[in-house]
DNA sequence: TCTCCTAAGTTCATCCAGCGAACTACATAG
DNA sequence: CTATGTAGTTCGCTGGATGAACTTAGGAGA
C-alpha cells in the first residue's frame, strides 16, 4: 500500500508533514537557502542517492517552493530557485534549528550556529506569537474552527 | 540498505529532520499537545496503522520527548506523556502549523485556527530572532561555525 | 464458569520507497 | 575521436509502511 498522505488533511501540521516527511527534503531546502541552484550542487553537498534528489526536486517544484529557471541552452539546463513560498519556509527550518540546538546535543551545544550576514552577530530563532509577542506554550493553546475565536465558554 | 541517518550530522536542522522524517511522527506529537496519552487514543486519532504508532511511541521515548507512565497495575498499563523536551518541541509544530497555514490554502486559508484557551484569542505562530524581535528571512543568514560569530569579513 | 470486552501491543503478507551503483543523453573541449 | 561535465534514469536489493488478524492479561456480566 502506498504511504498515508497527509496533504488533503483540514490541518496545517498535517498538511505540512506530507512535505517535510519526505526523506532528505528538509535538507534539500536547507542547501538551497545556503545558495546551492544545481542538481550537481545538492547532490555533492548531501550525497543524497540521485534518484531521491530528482524525485525531491520535482516534488519541490510541483508544490511551488522551488522553481525551474532555464541557465544555458545547448543542452538545455536548469537550476532551482526558492519562490517566496520557498523562502517562506525558513521559519520552518529556523524552528527546527532552534528546538535540535537546544535539545539535540549535549554539554555546549551544537557546533554551528546561524548568523546574520549583516551585522555578524549570532541569530537565536524564537516562535512567539504575531500577536502579543509571547513565547508560545503549546499547552495553553487548542485547535479549534474558525467560528471558535473570540467565544469564551 | 537503511534508510540515511542525520541524527549524528553536526546540523540542528539535520538532526531533527532524523525525527520529524518518520511518517506519522508530527501527529503523533500533535494528538500529545492536545492531550492524548493511551495508545488506543492516539490509534483511534490517527487512524495510524499499529505496528508504526508502537514504533514511534517507542522512538518519542527514546529520544526523551515522551515518557511512560504508569496508570494502573493488573494489568500493567502506560501512557505516554510530554516531557520538557516534548513540550519545547511546539515550536516546531507552531512553524509548521502557520507556514501550513499561510500556503497550502486557497482562499480563505484553513478551516481551523489556533485558540489560546485563556484570552479565547486567534494565535498566530510567528519565527523572530530573540535578540532583535525582529523576523527572519533566510537570505541573510549563513550557518558557521561557533567561532565565526561577530568576526565581520 | 463461560463468554464478552478493553487496552496495548505483536505478527504477517504485501507493496512502496530509499539505497548505491551503473548507465544514458547531450553538448563542449582538446 | 575521446574525454569531460551536467542532469538525470534504470536496476536489483532491502527496509519500512500498510491493513488485518492475532495475542496477552485482566475485568465485567450472565
Amino acid at each position: 500500500m502506498r504511504r498515508t498522505r497527509f496533504d488533503r488533511w483540514p490541518c496545517p501540521i498535517a498538511r505540512t508533514t506530507d512535505l517535510v516527511g519526505d526523506w532528505w527534503t528538509p535538507l534539500v531546502m536547507r542547501e538551497a537557502f545556503s545558495g546551492r541552484r544545481r542538481f550537481e550542487d545538492f547532490q555533492r553537498a548531501l550525497k543524497v542517492p540521485r534518484a531521491v534528489l530528482a524525485r525531491r526536486l520535482d516534488r519541490l517544484v510541483d508544490e511551488g517552493l522551488l522553481k525551474k529557471v532555464p541557465y544555458q541552452e545547448h543542452p538545455p539546463r536548469y537550476e532551482y530557485r526558492l519562490t517566496d513560498k520557498g523562502r517562506a519556509f525558513w521559519d520552518v527550518l529556523a524552528a527546527m534549528w532552534r528546538w535540535g540546538s537546544d535539545w539535540l546535543w549535549g554539554e555546549n551545544g551544537p557546533p554551528v550556529i546561524l548568523i546574520d550576514n549583516e551585522t555578524g552577530r549570532e541569530v537565536r530563532p524564537l516562535v512567539v506569537d504575531q500577536n502579543t509577542g509571547n513565547r508560545l506554550t503549546g499547552r495553553r493553546l487548542r485547535m479549534g474552527r474558525k467560528q471558535d475565536v473570540g467565544v469564551l465558554s
